[in-house]
DNA sequence: TCTGGGGTCCTAGGACCC
DNA sequence: TCTGGGGTCCTAGGACCC
């Protein structure tokens, strides 16, 4: 354990929603729902408004709608949420050549390895400098900062101080303060882990270490009940670890209704491999390992997986790969998710040995029909909250859209509230707009 | 028309090698 | 004439994180 809280962690706040926020001026202050707006999605982010209506990340959205209709309900804006993203890890990057990032809306860096002076005092002063500059840079957005002597710590610090708050914890108190905590605080505990610790009669932090290390291991594994032991106290040296290098790269789609047909299964999984082969050659890397997933509508899950002989990029490779290994699964129960993933990550092609082949006999030989159940896989043209621009009117969003006509608001960050307009669907004025960000 | 998508890490068994 | 021990790779499943 450091004896400074020198381990900074940043969240920003109810992140995707609070972009929706600063360029769509008339959902500003009222809440925004940003998920899966299919029958089947679920939550990614509900602005502050609509939590007060019970609406949290990864609820069904449907129960969402039922808990607080009036929302406004987006389908999401990666490339704004990447671009907002990049200029926050930058004003990390400033702080410390030390900053981990988690995801797109959260980071941990180690202001001991940027040189900076590790009083309480002067670290706070600091982390409100960052906040502030965050709102200046990103034009609005807020971010919590938790500071602490470990990464555990840090983010226990930026969740109390939630939203738009920065929390030190003094060196000292950290085991005090987790004490009364409920145990999935911890990280690594989920709803599994707490299930098996609620029947040890575990609530909080506290009851953790009043458990005898024999149960803890029983119902755990050794391992991981020696790691959660020390995590109970507050006990952390993890280090903040910048750079991790990409393992996998992986594709799955929900459908909108279970799938029978292989045809509809073979042409998803078509353009899953592109899609996987494409990143992987626009990162420079090759593949060895290919696997297939399959959830069942029980929502049973299997994957099936074939490692090369050599390390490939090309679609053609993964995709009779991907067919091959799906040929060998019973879809007859109905396909309500399949994906497709690459591992095994290498930055040269290795070319297989001489004598062998990259691909077995038999994986060329799969299905070659054309799909005829396509529409009802694609999405509408439209999607709510994205970003377009008419040839009169000027740039604004998609309000909704539906019988061949689309309805736009026409506001951007800098407007102020705007007008709403309704045009046809396939109205040659209005175009989608290119996002900043989008394409990397 | 309950329950996403993109990842990471861990475990465990079997094959295979020395 | 009955059976080791360690290490690595591969496959499959599952918990967890945001």
């Amino acid at each position: 354990m450091r004896s400074h809280a020198t381990i900074l962690h940043l969240d920003l706040d109810a992140f995707f929603a609070a972009v929706e926020q600063r360029d769509k001026p008339s959902l500003r202050g009222k809440p925004v729902i940003v998920g899966g707006l299919g029958p089947r999605g679920v939550v990614s982010t509900a602005s502050y408004e609509a939590r007060k209506f019970g609406v949290g990340s990864a609820m069904p959205m449907h129960e969402a709608r039922r808990r607080c209709p009036h929302a406004a309900f987006l389908s999401g804006r990666f490339g704004a949420y990447r671009a907002s993203s990049r200029v926050v890890m930058a004003l990390l990057g400033q702080l410390s050549p030390l900053v981990e990032q988690l995801s797109v809306d959260e980071a941990f860096v180690d202001l001991a390895a940027g040189g900076h002076r590790l009083e309480s005092a002067y670290l706070i002063n600091l982390g409100e400098g960052l906040r502030s500059d965050v709102v200046r840079e990103t034009g609005g957005l807020t971010a919590s900062v938790g500071l602490g002597t470990s990464k555990f710590i840090a983010k226990v610090g930026s969740e109390l101080a939630k939203p738009d708050g920065l929390r030190l914890v003094e060196p000292g108190t950290e085991a005090d303060l987790i004490a009364p905590l409920p145990a999935r605080t911890i990280p690594g505990i989920g709803p599994v882990t707490m299930e098996r610790l609620a029947r040890l009669g575990v609530r909080t932090v506290a009851d953790i270490r009043r458990l005898e290390p024999g149960e803890l291991t029983r119902e755990l594994g050794r391992s991981w009940a020696e790691s959660l032991a020390e995590l109970a106290y507050a006990r952390d040296d993890r280090a903040v670890e910048p750079e991790r290098e990409t393992k996998s790269i992986s594709v799955e789609d929900t459908f909108a209704a279970d799938v029978f047909d292989r045809r509809v299964l073979a042409d998803s999984l078509r353009r899953d491999a592109a899609n996987v082969a494409g990143r992987l050659r626009a990162a420079g890397m090759f593949a060895r390992t290919i696997t297939l997933k399959v959830k069942y509508p029980d929502f049973s899950t299997h994957t099936r997986s074939r490692t090369l002989a050599g390390a490939v990029d090309d679609t053609e490779t993964i995709m009779a790969v991907a067919l091959g290994l799906l040929s060998g699964l019973d879809v007859t129960p109905g396909v309500r998710l399949l994906g497709v993933g690459v591992s095994g990550l290498a930055s040269v092609a290795q070319e297989p040995l001489f004598g062998e082949d990259v691909l077995a006999v038999g994986d060329e030989e799969v299905v070659e029909e054309v799909v005829p159940a396509i529409a009802v896989l694609e999405g509408p043209r439209w999607s709510p909250g994205q970003d377009v621009v008419h040839s009169t009117h000027g740039q604004g969003w998609v309000w909704g859209s539906g019988l061949g006509r689309v309805t736009v608001r026409f506001e951007t960050a800098a407007t102020g509230v705007g007008p709403v307009r309704t045009f046809a669907s396939d109205d040659p004025e209005l175009l989608p707009l290119e996002q900043p960000g989008s394409n990397d």
